[in-house]
DNA sequence: ACCATGCTTCCACTGAACGGAAGGATGGGC
DNA sequence: GCCCATCCTTCCGTTCAGTGGAAGCATGGT
């Protein structure tokens, strides 16, 4: 049952964002391994440089697989030619930009741009999300695989905030206005202080590639004033993926 | 001699940036396994999703190993504090920006912001180049451990343009300069059309941890009128990552 | 109909992986 | 200074997971 190639998983799948770095003891009972098995991945993974060890001996995830994890082509390709926009996108709202991809039954950000005037969240590039309570992914929901989306609404919803829509009757009600307006705009759904306008990335072949969104202070201005901006930023990335038989899927 | 975690790790590395999508044979003709073998490990890479296969039935690494990778210290945490001030940085130059930090004889690339206006350049995230030929890379090289600088400049120097600097002496000379400067001007070495202006990023442990830079086209503006900003950005980051306590190393 | 290319499955053999146990290293309490 | 706790490293005999050659399947070109 214990493949060795699982086992290796297992050790990278032992780090986390909230514990990045494990001393091998820690390490190895996350990734239920005896010591001495550890020990030995471990070492093998670090020599690679998979793994790096720090001065106090704790290790944590290594450069060298964080630079295979770039070539992703949902992170590299899509990355490159969303960059200028989304650069653009910043200039003129000054406010957190989100480009994320569904991944399963969740939102993965593959990339945020944060100025300093721009409300702290708690995403984080990597970060995964639930989808109803997430600007994009009430985006990428709403342009699911209906089977997929089916899935979503039956399975218990999570609740974040008052705010958050748990509802599937009116959720669904909201994914049909995702898709007739072109955008969606979630609310506190997930934290109070801010709310989020997000469109749709069209990839070359008419499916969703992507989503991007701006978060905004929820006691801010008006949300459909980003509308606009949003909404031509997203087509301007899909028109340049079309364009350039990039590297996505 | 050959362990199955070196395997799995063979596999890995025989994505690269030039070619991001293998066929089951490329992929274990690259890693140097029997089919059979690399077909059974792939399998049970994919099923965890370290790798995806594509529409075409090619393999390419999976948004969940990006994720893992994501999770290394010198990318997430840099990349959190420095973001907002490499966002200043762009909106006043409205050039790309890199940050970039040094693993082995090497420029890593961490992070790159790129607008429409700015040059087209062929660094990448998670590209490696060597130190002799970039701001970033002379940057880091100048405030390395003597001993690495050494290595360094005992091997032979890969030239690029006839504007790249090859000659031991001439390089100590330079690098001296960024000491005592601060800042690096690497013109041409890498490519004719771009300049770069790069400036050192100082960690809690008064380290180098990093280096940030603009990169001008060569035909452009002087770019002694870029280093203010630079040096000014580069102070922040060293700044904030000091505050913050932050997940570097 | 034939061949080329690429993928998948099978299975008997074997040596690489396993992990308990013993030995270091470090550091804190008293 | 001594003891104990925590964590890391090394060793080695046993065993079973990993191996890879071979045969079979799928596609698609000519």
């Amino acid at each position: 049952m214990p493949t060795v190639t699982a086992r290796v998983l297992d050790v990278l799948a032992a780090f986390s964002a909230d514990r990045p770095r494990l001393t091998l003891s820690e390490l190895a009972a996350r990734a239920g391994l005896p010591l001495s098995t550890a020990h030995r991945l471990v070492g093998e993974l670090t020599v690679w440089g998979a793994l790096e060890r720090g001065d106090d001996g704790r290790y944590h995830v290594g450069l060298r697989l964080w630079e295979v994890g770039a070539l992703a082509p949902r992170s590299l390709g899509l990355r490159e030619t969303a960059m200028p926009f989304l650069e653009d996108l910043y200039e003129v709202t000054r406010q957190n930009i989100q480009l994320a991809v569904l991944d399963g039954t969740e939102v993965v950000y593959v990339e945020r741009l944060s100025g300093r005037s721009s409300v702290h969240v708690f995403t984080r590039v990597g970060g995964r999300l639930p989808l109803h309570a997430t600007g994009v992914g009430l985006v990428l929901l709403a342009h699911a695989d209906p089977q997929l989306r089916e899935r979503v609404l039956a399975a218990p919803l999570r609740r974040y905030t008052d705010k958050t829509v748990c509802d599937p009757a009116e959720l669904r009600r909201m994914l049909a206005d995702v898709r007739t307006t072109g955008v969606a705009i979630s609310d506190g759904q997930i934290e109070l202080i801010s709310l989020s306008v997000a469109a749709p990335v069209w990839g070359p072949n008419g499916e969703v590639a992507a989503a991007l969104s701006v978060v905004v202070p929820a006691d801010g201005t008006n949300p459909h004033s980003f509308v606009p901006a949003v909404r031509a930023t997203a087509r301007g990335i899909s028109r340049a993926l079309s364009v350039g038989e990039h590297h996505l899927l």
